[in-house]
DNA sequence: AAGGAGTACAACCGCCGAGAA
DNA sequence: ATTCTCGGCGGTTGTACTCCT
């Protein structure tokens, strides 16, 4: 999968594509001995033809001996759609609460899985609401809508206030964004500004793992 | 069986912020 | 104070694989 031929950039002569299973060998030996981090030393020191980029990149999403290889669990599913309502694309503060998954890996399971299925399921619910009208409207009985319905239709704007609330949550420009979402205040005052929506943001916060 | 369309995912790119020089 | 380097992040691309006709 993915891109599989290696080549070498005529500008900077650097390997760029696939990575071979001797070049996964030098990083985790590499890492073994001096740990994580320093990716363009190890570059550097191993005659590894890669940038330091590419070197953090492969460990982060490949390498860590962390990582949970497998399909996404339903739990995890609807944990990373609950994460995105609150977090919008903050791939990595979502990972940071999926052990064993990647940022990568999520963004990439939310692109090609969920974000087609969800569109799928709005649209189906919106279809669902147009046949209501139209049964309705050519309907000689004048009635109002089910409580159903309307409750239905809050949920959708209420939806879109938590997708609001959570880009601005997003704007935050703090020390560091992990130190500043393992604090509790932080959740006391996201859970402050969600209470006005469908999420029982306190439920959620339960079931959050430790990082 | 063939090939076109759709899907999954590894990897690259560009931008930004922090810290060092 | 300024410049440079590096790490981190989100968006995007490219390609192997799978499914469908």
């Amino acid at each position: 999968m993915g891109r599989s031929s290696t080549y070498y950039d005529k500008n900077d002569g650097l390997k760029k594509g696939a990575w071979a299973a001797s070049e996964d060998q030098i990083v985790k030996a590499y890492v073994k001995k001096h740990g994580v981090g320093k990716w363009g030393k190890l570059s550097r020191e191993t005659g590894l033809k890669r940038c330091g980029k590419s070197v953090r990149l492969r460990w982060l999403n490949y390498l860590r001996p962390d990582i949970i290889k497998g399909n996404i669990t339903e739990d995890e599913e609807e944990l990373i759609i609950r994460l995105h309502k609150l977090l919008g694309n903050r791939w990595s503060l979502i990972a940071g609460r999926i052990p064993g998954r990647t940022d990568n890996e999520i963004k990439n399971y939310w692109n090609s899985t969920l974000k087609r299925k969800l569109q799928q399921e709005n649209h189906l619910e919106v279809s669902k609401d147009e046949e209501i009208k139209e049964d309705l409207s050519s309907s000689a009985v004048v009635s109002a809508a089910t409580d159903e319905d309307e409750d239905h239709h809050r949920q959708h704007h209420d939806a879109d206030v938590g997708i609001g609330v959570a880009a601005e949550a997003t704007n935050y420009k703090g020390t560091g964004d992990d130190e500043y979402l393992r604090d509790d205040l932080w959740w006391n005052n996201f859970i402050m500004d969600f209470n006005d929506t469908q999420l029982d943001v306190s439920e959620f916060q339960n079931g959050i793992p430790e990082i």
